[in-house]
DNA sequence: GCGTTCCTGACAGCAAACTGAAAAAGACAG
DNA sequence: CTGTCTTTTTCAGTTTGCTGTCAGGAACGC
């Protein structure tokens, strides 16, 4: 397993590095939210362990500018014992999991365990639907006819939702929701921009309009 | 949408209760994970708000019970601030939010909102109509003869209404009701062109005329 | 039979949705 | 920083198809 340790204290840095190469897994460091960047641009890895509290910027930008970008690495953030809200927001932001600093290296492994298996041990990530498009949730991939197709974040994000509840009818409203900060209100008319979009690399058929309400994808 | 809310905190549950009641949901209280055991036999919950930390046992417990039964109700747990490991479990047992006490009351409801929409789709509560057509209320979708039939938002407004009260028998008065915002006259005969149309997407046996009075579904 | 109630096809008006294009914002390499 | 390329957002012109209305005919109760 990959795993990138990004944490600016040197001696935790070591005593993490240290017990997890011990166990076999293959470790990467990086001691700044910079360095992180240029890593993980670099490389795919299969969790990231994140401190949020870094000298050259929020760790919890980072980790919001990869879930915006569509990455959907597992992510187990570390915080000290007295930052509370910054566990609640670095969950919020889309961290799978966090650990209290000190904590005991033993229960790290655990956690590691736990989110990945919660990734990798999933039953079903590929849906088909009934129009030549197969879509796999979790690696966040479409095939139209067998053909790899690119989507966009923005893209990814309604199809994703439309796409996990086949056919359901849901409406602009919840689709923006998807789209953006929970009560975030855009006054135009994205949803249907992107829906075009979708529709065009998709095929028509993909995406019913549900006029007055929404949208839908058939099951 | 009826709530349960398992909370031992008086002065919290009570605060909770009257704002949702004014929000306009149907809210049950119980102090107790026993009491709440109770409760969960007798009555389908559309979302549970539990509190983890109860004079009578663990609220974990009922929760990880409840989803080992095999039940999906959405949950979102309450915790005071600083039992964070309580979240993380919680999480992992199968909620599907949290709110750290003390809560904002409208963040509550947005959080309520979020969850139940997220969830109005998976276990969601088919009506099956012995006539080969079976609805999905929350997903707003109906299918004949296992086909997807599309209604407009005027057409479903009707069905909706007539699908909820099988078997009983609703006056024009009633359903153009369900049509215009209150009072909101209309002249013409609106309800019986909508019925036809119905009629002609879903079949004629679904919507039965009671000369004189209105229509009928039956259960 | 008669009167009443209900059904349904047709249609014009209009709000909702679609879509191409362009501006704005962001990402990235040099 | 600069220029280039991609993605996101906005806007406006066009298209689509829902809606309410009406009218002629069918069904019903008596």
């Amino acid at each position: 397993m990959r795993i990138l340790l990004v944490e600016d204290e040197m001696m935790l840095a070591d005593a993490v590095r240290d017990h997890l190469l011990a166990a076999g897994e293959a470790v990467d460091h990086s001691a700044s939210v910079v360095d992180a960047e240029i890593m993980l641009r670099g490389t795919n890895y299969d969790v990231l362990l994140l401190d949020l509290n870094l000298p050259d910027g929020k760790g919890l930008d980072l980790l919001r500018d990869l879930r915006r970008k569509g990455s959907a690495t597992p992510c187990i953030i570390l915080t000290a014992q007295d930052q509370i809200s910054d566990r609640i927001e670095g969950l919020n932001a889309g961290a799978d999991d966090y650990l209290v600093k000190p904590f005991d290296l033993n229960e790290l492994s655990a956690r590691l365990a736990a989110v990945s298996r919660r990734y990798s041990g999933n039953p079903n990530p590929f849906v088909e639907l009934d129009v030549g498009v197969e879509v796999d949730l979790a690696g966040r991939s479409v095939l139209r006819d067998g053909v790899q197709v690119d989507l966009t974040s923005r893209e990814w994000a309604l199809f994703d939702q439309m796409v996990k509840r086949p056919g359901q009818t849901l409406s602009k409203r919840q689709l923006e929701e998807a789209l953006y900060e929970f009560g975030a209100e855009i006054e135009s008319n994205t949803v249907e921009v992107y829906v075009s979009r979708l529709r065009r690399k998709l095929g028509k058929e993909v995406i019913k309009t549900v006029r007055g309400v929404g949208y839908r994808v058939e099951g």
